[in-house]
DNA sequence: TATTGTTATACTCTATAACTATA
DNA sequence: TATAGTTATAGAGTATAACAATA
């Protein structure tokens, strides 16, 4: 008998099952980070279009619907809702005028940087089960996490 | 300086977002668990049904609805699907005959028994990022929390 | 001919309300 | 009256196809 399996078992019961966990855990992010994001166009999309565009202006909409993994159709109606309340400005690229130039206005940054706010604390809410030294942990290995599969879906090699 | 922040920054890149990765996560994890399931009628939400059956039969399909935290209009069609295929058979309870008894058939088991194998396959796919031990710690760390916010919708005291 | 962005459409998942049959 | 289950419907979120403007 082994007492370490890193391997996990075979038929586990629905508590110990990765989906159902999983499917838990978005549930519940969605439902406190709704609260959190409802002042945002576009809810919790709105939020990650805001959140990438901080860290600068993409090439085109295309380029920050990979960026984001949307659809290119998606970012359309969320750019138009967040360019109506001003939070963005939408201007034709002078060098391709099939592409627009996405900046945040002050007033996007000035959003941004509360809802940032508030969804800390939601995410510190939901993960309030770990100690703070296991969230980050969680934290920093759901990151690798994304970035590996993210990568996966662009350019698997082998 | 402190070299350690316990509180997350507030102001963090799209890479460090935790929406964004538990979104990379989930749309991941659903597609892997789609080809995992695709034999199972009503997709991963019927793998579910299907895995909280093995268990043992739910007093009600309402209590199966609330254990697995679906809506009961779900399930309907859900059973509909399963004992179609003869993976459940659904009987009305002599003692309350507006409730149904839901048991696994040996068929439903039998695939049941197939499919986990897959899921489980696709999942350690999933983590590959990670050392099988911190796998290991990561699906402990996400039981922990799923257990947590599951309890806090039904019962939350104070 | 290929690409950016838009519109229209459909399909899945989810949530709500209304209904039936039992208790 | 309250509950178990069903049906119908509407709303999000997502993906596809067709289109206009530009390269």
């Amino acid at each position: 008998m082994s007492t370490a399996t890193p391997v996990p078992d075979a038929a586990p019961a629905l508590d110990a099952d990765f989906g159902w966990a999983l499917r838990a855990l978005t549930t519940a992010f969605r439902e406190r980070a709704g609260d959190a994001v409802s002042t945002v166009p576009g809810g919790p999309r709105g939020f990650l279009v805001l959140t990438a565009l901080r860290e600068g202006p993409p090439e085109s909409q295309l380029a920050l619907a990979r960026t984001l993994g949307f659809d290119k159709t998606v970012l359309t109606y969320l750019l138009d809702g967040l360019e109506e309340r001003a939070l963005v400005s939408r201007t034709p690229d002078p060098a391709d005028r099939r592409a627009r130039r996405i900046v945040v206005t002050p007033r996007g940054r000035r959003l941004l940087t509360t809802v940032q706010r508030r969804m800390t604390a939601a995410e510190c809410d939901l993960l309030s089960a770990l100690e703070p030294a296991e969230a980050q942990h969680f934290r920093a290995m759901l990151a690798r996490i994304a970035a590996t599969v993210r990568s996966d879906g662009i350019c698997d090699g082998s």
